[in-house]
DNA sequence: TTTATATATTGCAATATTACGATATAATAA
DNA sequence: TTATTATATCGTAATATTGCAATATATAAA
């Protein structure tokens, strides 16, 4: 196959799978790591900074703006990108609501 | 090409694709989720709960107990899965930190 | 209008992931 | 020893992801 049998899971369990996947690249965490501490930046910044083309940057940009952990602003030639603020809270509430869930009785 | 180019990218960037990586499949965050609510269980319940083959279940308990987020512990015939508390902590500390960092400076 | 600059899209090759049937392994029960 | 039970591994087909060259688009500058 090769495709997972989303239609089988919830809808939250598909979402946190989307947002988790944004991130289960290298090359995104790197993005990430670079914006939070730039704040913002324009695509061609990230080219600069990683060892990948920029049709590659491009793509990813796209795919963390899709799920939700970017944010990109059109301004003149350029887009603006920067860190989606509710996103990071998503992830934040989840592992705090699974610690919550926790209760240490390990095998 | 279809392999990230993991060379390039720190130790630590590299490792949290891998733990992102690990919750990027509905299966697994359905496994997960059934985790928590259960704290142990053996594969076969797991086979029970969710829509997928025994062999398929198998396999993405290989992946969570390799990205070290649920332990593994043969008891008999059966083995005995449950949470891993370290990699939680792991998680909540990379959004600690990266809240920490963020200016909320957007575009 | 032409040129330059910034980013996106397309098309494609290499590789990875997902899922499962068939089968292997390993511990216990009869 | 011979089942039985629980899980893992192998092999394979379908699909997804990664990365980039070539090219398209769109804004601003000359």
């Amino acid at each position: 196959m090769g495709a997972s049998k989303s239609d089988f899971f919830t809808e939250q369990q598909n979402e946190l799978a989307i947002l988790f996947k944004a991130l289960s690249n290298p090359a995104r965490v790197a993005i990430i790591e670079y914006l939070l501490k730039v704040d913002t930046c324009i695509c061609g910044d990230i080219v600069k900074e990683l060892p990948l083309a920029q049709p590659t940057i491009s793509q990813h940009l796209k795919e963390l703006k899709n799920a939700g952990i970017i944010k990109g602003n059109v301004d003149g030639t350029t887009i603006c990108y920067c860190i989606n603020p509710e996103a990071l809270q998503k992830f934040e509430d989840y592992f705090f609501q699974m610690r919550k869930q926790l209760q240490n009785k390990c095998c």
